[in-house]
DNA sequence: CGGCGGAACGTAAACGTTTTCATCGAAACT
DNA sequence: AGTTTCGATGAAAACGTTTACGTTCCGCCG
């Protein structure tokens, strides 16, 4: 339709006032007639008069955009994650701009750069950065806020999953519903939630079974490691009667070497894992698991990110930490109270 | 680190030269001696210089960001597809803007308003746009490129998913493998997908079964509608042998009704679906659907995209259809010959 | 040796806004 | 009525780039 694209100005000639006036008017900056304000509206409107986000930009220095860097964008998590953020960015007007996929320290990096200016903020998860590595790439005025990072710094306010409160609730369940062993299958060894998690997993048992091994074997978050862990266990002179593995792809992988060898869940061995991702409603047994509200986090970080963004400084303290709760279902051997819980998950 | 943010004429005083020439240098377009541009790009490293994007954009008309404007970021697809988009972006250097949860043709309308100036093209999956919303909404010059839309004009190019071609294999394979009736459980009435996955499988039935009655219940791409379109479906007078959802959840929630029922799949009844999610992969039996390699679209939709932005016309047709293929598991009883070696080490 | 072409570089205009400042008239005090 | 105050408005500067256009200088050919 518009044969061209309409500028400040010729709105301006259009109404017959100056281009002030027309900011004005636009912005909602007040002090103009209401005559003006009308001509002006009039005249935009006629012109399919859009403002020229770049000039405004320039010269306010906000962008009304806030960058996501992720390591990924696949999978539930990132998913619901992001979803989340874009939830919260559009009810306060803001654009989003993603950045994923970043193989290593460098990659990283060079996409945090090239936000540079373009954002208003930031929105961090990944387990490249540190302290260092932003003061490195980032001006030091622009708001970040991190995700699930190990960071405690003052300057960079952080959100984090309770990861060792989750575990730590999720061991206790599986030992007070008579399990007297309790075996733990690690993540990939760099991970800070793998960490917290097995954190947790120390804490239950020495609080409610001090008397009980330990018994640890190695995953990495995939199923096959679970798989893997899973034959590990089954092989041991005394097998545990309980299985918490470090997240639900692993338990689930577990939960199929089990089966392969015949062992019975959770009558013989229970598992129990740990992010509440959709297939744990749909194997066999229904997996009991760790559930975290992610498109929360993804809120909160955005919430965070404003007050930082409205020059407020991170008021309280500059980590908070989102609850998880224990969700029972099949797999932990726990009465078979709610088996309502394998409904799709509607709306949020 | 740096105190304030260095502009071009810091760069250009540090190195003794004018802004001209650092932006020549800095956008390597020649016509500068070697010493100059040594000293330049040292001059620019030392004062961390960044260039302004919003100056840059506001003089170039480029903005080096597309926008990807889907109805939800949740689920697998939308998940898979950004990330393919993503990921092409990347290796152009460009930077990608989502909008997604769009609750109706105003708020679509709205978002791809808001864009307008800040992206150097789009692309767009929503059900809400059609010729007249983009001709309505968007300039005139912005490339734009629509993912699974009916809109068949030259000047918004589309990529769809072949889903006729898919539904009808499958079809086709159900009836090839002896299952002599074959039912269909439909999506959502207006969705684009949905109906073309019905007309394959009328195509399909046509074809091969011209004699076999068309057995149709509706469902709506949920569980739960599978659900209860699988009750419907055990209370005909006339069961059929096979059953062919118009997606994977649907074909799950009727796996679930049968399972409830006692009936055996794939003994009693076949089930196959379509999308090939996750799940298809966890549930008992493996269910067998019809493959879309999503990152795929996403790609080729930022390839298009680009061509366009680059001034190439849609060279070729504006219309071009992604191939699916289909998966052959468990839960459409067909002989075990082919199990598709790419599953996850599992159950074998 | 004079003019000429071209390479290297600088000056300044332009991009479309927001915002400060000045101007002007009218309303509101004394 | 004179002066002040204030609200509405416009002119112009500023934001940080890119780029068209000059200018300078050098080497080269006639």
């Amino acid at each position: 339709m518009t044969t061209k694209k309409a500028t400040i100005k010729d709105v301006a000639r259009e109404a017959k006032v100056s281009i002030a006036s027309v900011s004005r008017v636009l912005n909602g900056l007040g002090g103009v007639t209401a005559d003006t304000q009308d001509a002006v509206r009039k005249a935009a409107a006629r012109l399919h008069y859009v403002p020229d986000s770049a000039a405004r930009s320039l010269i306010t220095g906000r962008t009304h955009t806030i960058g996501a860097v992720l390591p990924d964008l696949y999978g539930e998590f990132f998913s619901e994650l992001i979803r989340g953020i874009d939830l919260a960015a559009r009810a306060r007007g803001l654009h989003l701009l993603v950045s994923s996929s970043h193989d290593g320290v460098e990659d990283a990096a060079a996409a945090v750069r090239t936000m540079r200016g373009r954002v208003d903020g930031m929105i961090i998860l990944s387990e490249f950065v540190d302290g260092e590595f932003l003061d490195r790439n980032l001006p030091s005025d622009l708001p970040v806020v991190l995700l699930d990072s190990p960071v405690d710094s003052p300057r960079y306010p952080s959100i984090n999953i309770d990861n060792i409160a989750g575990a730590q609730a999720m061991v206790k369940h599986l030992l007070d519903v008579g399990h007297d062993s309790v075996a733990f299958i690690t993540g990939p060894a760099g991970n800070y939630d793998a960490q917290e998690r097995e954190k947790g997993y120390r804490a239950a048992m020495s609080a409610s079974a001090p008397d009980a091994p330990l018994q640890i074997v190695t995953g990495d978050f995939t199923e096959e490691s679970g798989y893997r862990a899973g034959r590990e266990l089954l092989a041991l002179a005394k097998r545990p009667r309980a299985v918490f593995a470090a997240n639900d792809m692993t338990a689930v992988g577990c939960l199929y070497a089990f089966k392969e060898a015949g062992v019975r869940v959770p009558e013989d061995i229970a598992i129990a894992g740990f992010d509440d991702i959709l297939i744990a409603r749909y194997v066999t047994p229904l997996l009991s698991t760790v559930s975290v509200s992610i498109a929360d986090l993804g809120k909160s970080a955005l919430l965070l990110l404003t007050e930082l963004m409205e020059g407020k400084g991170p008021q309280g303290a500059n980590t908070r930490t989102l609850r998880c709760d224990v969700v029972v279902r099949e797999s932990c051997g726990a009465h078979k109270t709610n088996v309502a819980t394998k409904q799709p998950p509607a709306l949020v």
